[in-house]
DNA sequence: ATGGTAGCGGTGCTA
């Protein structure tokens, strides 16, 4: 079983790459986020010929979730609940698979800035909305992958530079601290469990030469539950894409589990 | 310190 998030940045402006990608990984299940194109405008028919079937949370111009998947929806939950319905920023499904069940969010966390603004307590406030969802959903015991975009960097190695951030939301002490306590109800960052170590980045600005230079931050995460990280096999970051055409800014994330 | 780029939508906001 393998499972992707990708941060799309507009899934219109990268239809070519994105159906490039899926033929080319072929993934079982995918997480998109800032598709930023209300649910008609997602080009459905392009995935159906791949063989995927979809689940859209969209939005008009900005964020905008979705779960992309060759097994068939058995349970599609969408919006975080807590949260209002005017930021499309949570889709979640249940799978059957051998065994029982397994259940895979596609999250777009608030990027939080500027810090003085009330985005920064609106992201907080997500945080904790999304630690309740986590806190119940692993009551379930079941496997559970949760895969997006956090808008956090949780530690000093995950950024090339870390000078450059102290001032951003994506790196204050209270959003490091947040994804701290989502891991310790119980989950597993799979890129850090099969790669510890600098280096690992999932974003890079397309100012400035972030690319060029490797001025990159790793904040595209996979965390899984118990039930999950016992099956897990392996986990990357498929950087080839931020060098194609109009590339996203985020490339994406797979783990592969033994399912 | 500033400005550097991209998507959406047709201007300025978001990132």
């Amino acid at each position: 079983m393998k499972i992707a998030t990708w941060n799309i940045n507009g899934i219109r402006a990268r239809i070519d790459g994105a159906t490039k990608w899926l033929a080319d990984q072929r993934p079982d299940i995918v997480c998109m986020q800032e598709i930023k194109t209300p649910d008609d405008g997602f080009p459905g028919l392009a995935f159906a010929e791949l063989g995927y079937n979809v689940a859209t949370l969209g939005q008009k111009s900005f964020n905008g979730v979705a779960i992309l998947s060759k097994l068939r929806f058995d349970e599609i939950e969408r919006g975080l609940p807590g949260q209002g319905d005017d930021q499309s920023r949570f889709i979640a499904a249940r799978f059957s698979v051998p065994g029982g069940s397994l259940r895979v969010a596609s999250i777009y966390l608030p990027n939080g800035n500027p810090v003085d603004s009330d985005k920064y307590p609106y992201k907080l406030n997500w945080m904790a909305q999304l630690e309740a969802w986590t806190a119940a959903a692993l009551g379930l015991e079941e496997p559970l992958v949760l895969a997006g975009d956090y808008n956090i960097i949780p530690e000093p190695t995950d950024a090339k530079n870390p000078n450059e951030w102290e001032k951003d939301a994506l790196f204050q002490p209270e959003s490091r601290g947040g994804f701290r306590r989502l891991i310790h109800l119980g989950l597993t960052d799979a890129i850090r469990a099969c790669h510890d170590g600098p280096g690992q980045y999932t974003f890079w600005d397309y100012q400035a030469g972030s690319w060029q230079k490797n001025n990159g931050i790793r904040i595209d995460h996979v965390l899984l539950s118990p039930q999950a990280a016992d099956r897990l096999s392996s986990a990357t970051i498929d950087k080839r894409t931020r060098g194609w055409e109009k590339p996203s800014d985020h490339v994406p994330v797979i783990i592969e589990m033994e399912l």
